[in-house]
DNA sequence: TATTGTTATACTCTATAACTATA
DNA sequence: TATAGTTATAGAGTATAACAATA
């Protein structure tokens, strides 16, 4: 019945919460927050970027970006460095202590997806994939219909 | 190799971030946050509740839950009442609005879940619960160990 | 004119510490 | 003395609006 679906989904969301603390814990012991953190990976995949970038990549306002390299640049995570061609504009670009922490968070993410997905058989694995990805096209186009007929 | 272990999380975080933009927007629409939709869930579930046990609940200091309760009043979700043989605490409790609000958002819980998996096959969806399981087991036993190691 | 980032202001969630009223 | 909840203070994330410097 209903209540499979129920049951299913309560299961999703206490892993969802276990996930959370696991992050934001580890990030804290790194001396960071889960949106610096998520602003710090950004410019270790692509390198030294401009605060307007980071804000669209991020779905947040410019003058939050601001806050958010603040604190960074604070715990010595990042620099604010001179746009080359346009004098608005500012890079933000890792410190090597910056990058230090982002290899560490890499190495923790890679020894997390172990923790949880290192004794399951690759059928099964295989399956549980599949599966989180249907389940998240039907939330995004759930999520979708929404917000059009939200409007 | 390991990668598939990565890929797998991955594709989990990109449904946990999805999830939780759906709750927020949903919360938002019925002029709650998560914060304050977790308090008023467990009012509506144990019946009207100390502060203090609020604060237990949710893992929170009291000074936090005052600031959680004093939003939902404002929002004519909850009222503060006596209580009854111990005067210093006070017991929140539901408005009419409140509850309804609550039984909206337990009927979007389930039209989530119907919508994630509704369309699963039963032996694909325990297979999926099973595994859902045992990733949240062995995280919650590797942030266990975590937190004796980490101090 | 349009864009980049900032200051000003405000709201929410969170915490610690000191304090009031009661047990 | 201990407990329930508050005020005081502070930091982080978020937003809008007004503004400066630069395109």
């Amino acid at each position: 019945m209903a209540e499979q679906h129920t049951d299913a989904l309560d299961q999703l969301l206490e892993l969802v919460v276990l996930l959370d603390d696991d992050m934001t814990q580890s990030l804290a012991r790194e001396g960071l927050t889960v949106p610096r953190a998520h602003l710090a990976w950004l410019v270790h995949h692509n390198g030294p970027t401009t605060q307007r970038e980071l804000a669209e990549a991020l779905k947040v306002t410019p003058r939050n970006v601001t806050g958010l390299v603040d604190g960074l640049v604070a715990g010595g995570f990042v620099t604010r460095e001179r746009h080359p061609t346009d004098r608005r504009a500012t890079l933000v670009a890792l410190t090597e202590r910056g990058a230090a922490s982002l290899a560490e968070m890499e190495k923790g993410h890679r020894d997390l997806a172990a923790l949880l997905f290192g004794d399951m058989a690759e059928r099964e694995l295989d399956a549980f994939v599949e599966a989180l990805g249907d389940v998240t096209s039907r939330l995004r186009e759930g999520l979708q219909a929404a917000g059009e007929g939200g409007r």
